[in-house]
DNA sequence: GTTAGAAACAATCCT
DNA sequence: TGTTTCTAAC
C-alpha cells in the first residue's frame, strides 16, 4: 500500500472508498487528479477490478490526456484498458457504433459553431425569418440551451403553443433537427443528447454499457449539464459505483448549460452517497489563499468549506492600477522580462489571464517586439481558419457525400466559375427530386436550364469520385496532398504572395503535420478517424508543459491549471466582472463573476500580481472603469504595490490632447521599462504555433530573411544555444533585433 | 461571376 | 477596433 501512504486521511478515504456513490468536494489546489487516478489505481491493484471496468470522463482532452498518463504510471499491467475520455469523445464511440439504432449512418459528420450558423441562416431564410429582427446566433443559442435541458423539438413545440417567439423558436428548431438528419450531421450539443436517447431507447446498449463501467468516476462534476448529468445516472444505473469529484466555487460554466443541481443536490440523488472534503490546499501560498478565500466567502448559498494550507505566508499580492490597457501589458511584460532576468522564473512559470479574448491583443504586441516567447490559447480555433476549414470540407466530402454544408463550402473553392445562380438551382432540383445535394451535383446534366455550367460541375464531381475510389488505398496524408495538388489550392495562395497567404500556406503546412502524427499516434487511421479527432480538439488541448513561454488565456481556460507566477489582469468593474452581469437583473450573475475570480487568484502558487487601467479602448471606444469590485474584497493588508492611493481616488480624469506615451510617465509605477510603447508597424498576423519539431534553419549568415511584423532584413548573427537558435537579423526598417528562431518564424527571402 | 472598398455592426466566457 | 455584409464596378 506504499503509493497511498502520500496521500492525506481525507484523500484516502476518497480513494479506498469504491462502492457505491461518493461525492468529494475538492477545493481548489486539493490533489484532486491525485485522488482519481489513485483511485483508478487501487481499484485495479488492491480491488482485483479488472481495468475493463473502470471509467474516468473529463470534460478536456488535456485533463483526460494527463490522467491517462498518470494511471499508466502507476498501474503495471492492463491499464491501457481503461476508459479515460471525454464527454465529447465517449459519446462518439458510442454513436459510432450504435446511432445507425436512431436512424442515423455510423459514418455521421459533427458540425462546429461555424457549420451550424451557416447551416441557420440558410434555415431563416427558407423560413422567411427576418434575421434582422430574429438573430441566428439567438436561436442556436435557444437551441443549445433546449438540447443541454434534453428538450427535444417534440417537447419544445409542446411547450411553445401559444407564445408567439416561442413558436417561432420552436419551427426553427424543428426545421434545424431535421437538416441536421439529412445531412447525417450532429452538432456539439447533439453528441450527449443522442448517446441518452440511444440509452434510453435501447436496453440492450444501455446494458451494454452498464455492465461495461462498472465503476465510474466523473471529474469536474460542478460543470455537468443535464444532458451529462443523466447520461451518468443512466451509465452507473446498474452497480452505482459512481464518483463524481468536483467543487462549487469553481462552478463557471452556467452559460454553457452546466446545472450547479447536479453537485449541490448529489446527496439526494443519492442518498446513501458518502461526502468527503478536501480542504488542504498544496498549491498556493498563505496569503493568495486568504485572498482567495475572502473573496469567494462574498458569495452565499455554497457548500461550507474553507481552504486551508501549510505552506508559507509568501509574498504580498502586487496590485497596479495604469493609465491604459498599453501601460498595463508593458508594466506586466517588463515584469516578467525582469524576473526572467533575475533567475526568479522562466518564461514558461509565468501566465496572464483575462476575462475576454480581446484582451490578448495588447500582450501579444508587447511580446512581439520584446521577442519575449508566448502563446495564446483560444481565440481562433486552429481548425475554424478559412484555409483550413476548406481542405477539411474536402476531406469530409469524401468521407460522408451527405454533409451538404462541406460540399457547398468548396465547390467553388478555389474558383471553379459555378456561381450562385447556378447553385441555388441544383439546390432546387435537390429538394424536387428528394436527393442530396451532392447527389444533385452528380446528376447536373438532367438539371433543366443549367446549361454549360453542368460541365464544370461534372469536374468536381469526377475528382470527387475518384478521391472516394483512392480512400482505401492512400494514406490520409496522401489524400490530403493529393487535394491540395489537384485543385492548386496552395499554388493560389503562392500566386497571391501576400503576407496573409504566406500565413495561411504555413496553416496548410502544419495541418498537415497534424495529419502525420495523427497516422503515427493512431494504430489504423482512417480518414473519419481524423475528422474526429479534429472536430473534439479544443485549443487548451495543445497546452504542452515544460514548454518555456508565457501562457495568456481566458479565465475560463485556465480552470485546472496552475503557474508559479501568475497576473490577472483588466480587473476593472465592466470587464471583470463584465458589463453584462453587472446589468443583469439576476444577481447569481455576479457570483458566478465572483467564482471565476476565485478560480483566477486559485491558479497561483507563488506570485500573483491583479492588474487594472484607468481607461481602455474597447471596440474603437474609450471607456473608464473602475477597480474591480472583486479588487476591494480583498483586504489592503495582503496587498501590495501601489495600492493605496487608487482606493479613495475618484473617477479618472478627462483625457488630455496627449498621447499615450507622454502621459505615461507619471503613474508608471516600479518597473517602468526604457522602450516606450511603439505604434505597429503592421497588422499582427501571428499565429501561435504549436509544433514541437525540432528545428533547423533555412538560412544562415547573411542571408535575407521575412519577419512576420519587422518586414524585410539581414541575418547578421546566428548563436546556437540548447536545442534553439539565437538569430541577430538588421532589418530595413527598425534596425538590429535579436530573437529565437523557433519563435520568431523568419522565412528565407 | 468576381472583386474591392464602403458601410454597418458588434457586448463575455467554451466542449 | 475588427469583422461581416452590402454595393458597385469590372
Amino acid at each position: 500500500m506504499r503509493v497511498y501512504d502520500n496521500l492525506n486521511p481525507m484523500q484516502q478515504e476518497a480513494v479506498f472508498h469504491t462502492e457505491g456513490p461518493v461525492l468529494v468536494l475538492a477545493g481548489a489546489g486539493s490533489g484532486k487528479t491525485r485522488v482519481l487516478t489513485h483511485r483508478a489505481v487501487y481499484l485495479i491493484e488492491e480491488k482485483g477490478v479488472n481495468p475493463w471496468h473502470v471509467m474516468a470522463i473529463t470534460f478536456t482532452n488535456k485533463a483526460a490526456g494527463e490522467m491517462r498518463e498518470r494511471i499508466d504510471k502507476l498501474v503495471g499491467y492492463g491499464s491501457e484498458s481503461v476508459w479515460v475520455s471525454t464527454f465529447h469523445s465517449t459519446c462518439v464511440r458510442i454513436l459510432r457504433r450504435y446511432i445507425d439504432r436512431l436512424g442515423y449512418g455510423t459514418n455521421f459528420t459533427i458540425y462546429d459553431a461555424d457549420d451550424q450558423k451557416v447551416l441557420m441562416k440558410d434555415i431563416c431564410k427558407r423560413l422567411n425569418i427576418d434575421t434582422k429582427v430574429y438573430k441566428e446566433k439567438s436561436f442556436l443559442g435557444v437551441i443549445s440551451s433546449a438540447k443541454d435541458e434534453l428538450v427535444s423539438p417534440e417537447e419544445f413545440t409542446l411547450r411553445a403553443a401559444g407564445d408567439f417567439a416561442r413558436e417561432k423558436q420552436a419551427a426553427v428548431y424543428r426545421e434545424y433537427q431535421a437538416e441536421l438528419r439529412k445531412n447525417n450531421a450532429l452538432d456539439f450539443d447533439d453528441l450527449i443528447v443522442k448517446t441518452v436517447e440511444l440509452f434510453q431507447s435501447d436496453a440492450e446498449v444501455l446494458e451494454n454499457y452498464q455492465e461495461r463501467f462498472r465503476y465510474i468516476m466523473v471529474d469536474e462534476y460542478q460543470d455537468t449539464n443535464t444532458a451529462q448529468f443523466y447520461l451518468i445516472k443512466l451509465l452507473a444505473g446498474k452497480y452505482r459505483n459512481l464518483c463524481v469529484v468536483g467543487d462549487d466555487d469553481q462552478s463557471i460554466y452556467k452559460f454553457r448549460g452546466a446545472n450547479i443541481k447536479n453537485i449541490l443536490n448529489f446527496e439526494e440523488i443519492y442518498p446513501d452517497a458518502r461526502v468527503i472534503k478536501l480542504e488542504q490546499n498544496y498549491r498556493s501560498t498563505g496569503n493568495i489563499l486568504s485572498a482567495a478565500n475572502l473573496v469567494i466567502a462574498n458569495n452565499v448559498g455554497r457548500k461550507a468549506k474553507e481552504l486551508w494550507t501549510e505552506n508559507e505566508e509568501g509574498e504580498k499580492i502586487d496590485f497596479g492600477q495604469y493609465e491604459n490597457g498599453y501601460e498595463e501589458a508593458e508594466h506586466i511584460v517588463g515584469d516578467i522580462q525582469k524576473k526572467v532576468r533575475e533567475g526568479r522564473y522562466q518564461y514558461g512559470d509565468c501566465a496572464i489571464l483575462y476575462r475576454t479574448n480581446a484582451q490578448s491583443r495588447l500582450f501579444e504586441e508587447k511580446f512581439v517586439v520584446s521577442n519575449i516567447p508566448y502563446r495564446i490559447v483560444g481565440g481562433v480555433n486552429f481548425y475554424a481558419r478559412k484555409e483550413i476549414k476548406d481542405l477539411l470540407a474536402y476531406l469530409k466530402t469524401i468521407d460522408n457525400g451527405m454533409d451538404d454544408l462541406a460540399v457547398r463550402r468548396i465547390i467553388n473553392v478555389p474558383k471553379r466559375g459555378i456561381g450562385a445562380a447556378t447553385l441555388n438551382r441544383v439546390q432546387a432540383y435537390a429538394e424536387e427530386q428528394g436527393l442530396s445535394f451532392y447527389n444533385a451535383l452528380r446528376m447536373a446534366e438532367e438539371i433543366p436550364s443549367i446549361g454549360k455550367a453542368s460541365i464544370k460541375i461534372r469536374a468536381f464531381v469526377n475528382f470527387i469520385q475518384t478521391m472516394r475510389s483512392k480512400v482505401e488505398f492512400l494514406d490520409v496524408s496522401q489524400l490530403l496532398q493529393e487535394i491540395i495538388e489537384e485543385t492548386g489550392y496552395v499554388a493560389e495562395l503562392e500566386a497571391e504572395g501576400s503576407d496573409e497567404a504566406r500565413a495561411r500556406i504555413e496553416n496548410i503546412d502544419e495541418l498537415i503535420s497534424k495529419v502525420v502524427a495523427y497516422e503515427e499516434s493512431e494504430e489504423t487511421p482512417t480518414l473519419g478517424g481524423f475528422l474526429e479527432e479534429v472536430a473534439l480538439v479544443a485549443d487548451i488541448d495543445s497546452l504542452q508543459e515544460g514548454s518555456d513561454y508565457v501562457v495568456l488565456m481566458t479565465l475560463h481556460s485556465a480552470k485546472g491549471l496552475e503557474f508559479p507566477n501568475v497576473y490577472l489582469a483588466g480587473m476593472e468593474d465592466g470587464i471583470f466582472p463584465s458589463y453584462m452581469t453587472i446589468i443583469s437583473d439576476d444577481p447569481s450573475d455576479i457570483e458566478e463573476e465572483r467564482r471565476l475570480c476565485y478560480v483566477g487568484i486559485t491558479r497561483a502558487m507563488k506570485d500573483l500580481s491583479i492588474t487594472c487601467a484607468k481607461q481602455r479602448m474597447i471596440r474603437g471606444e474609450t471607456q473608464y472603469n473602475k477597480v474591480s469590485r472583486f479588487v476591494k474584497e480583498i483586504p489592503r493588508n495582503l496587498l501590495g504595490g501601489m495600492v493605496r492611493q487608487q482606493e479613495t481616488r475618484a473617477e479618472a480624469q478627462e483625457p488630455s490632447g496627449q498621447s499615450f506615451r507622454q502621459t505615461a510617465s507619471k503613474v508608471k509605477p516600479v518597473f517602468s521599462t526604457r522602450n516606450a510603447y511603439q505604434p505597429k508597424a503592421y497588422k499582427s498576423n501571428s499565429f501561435a504555433s504549436s509544433s514541437t519539431d525540432k528545428i533547423t534553419l533555412e538560412y544562415t549568415n547573411g542571408d535575407r530573411v521575412r519577419h512576420m511584423k519587422f518586414g524585410e532584413g539581414t541575418v547578421t548573427q546566428i548563436v546556437e544555444g540548447g536545442r534553439d537558435f539565437e538569430v541577430t537579423v538588421d532589418f530595413d526598417r527598425v534596425g538590429t533585433k535579436k530573437m529565437f528562431a523557433s519563435f520568431a518564424k523568419l522565412k528565407k527571402v
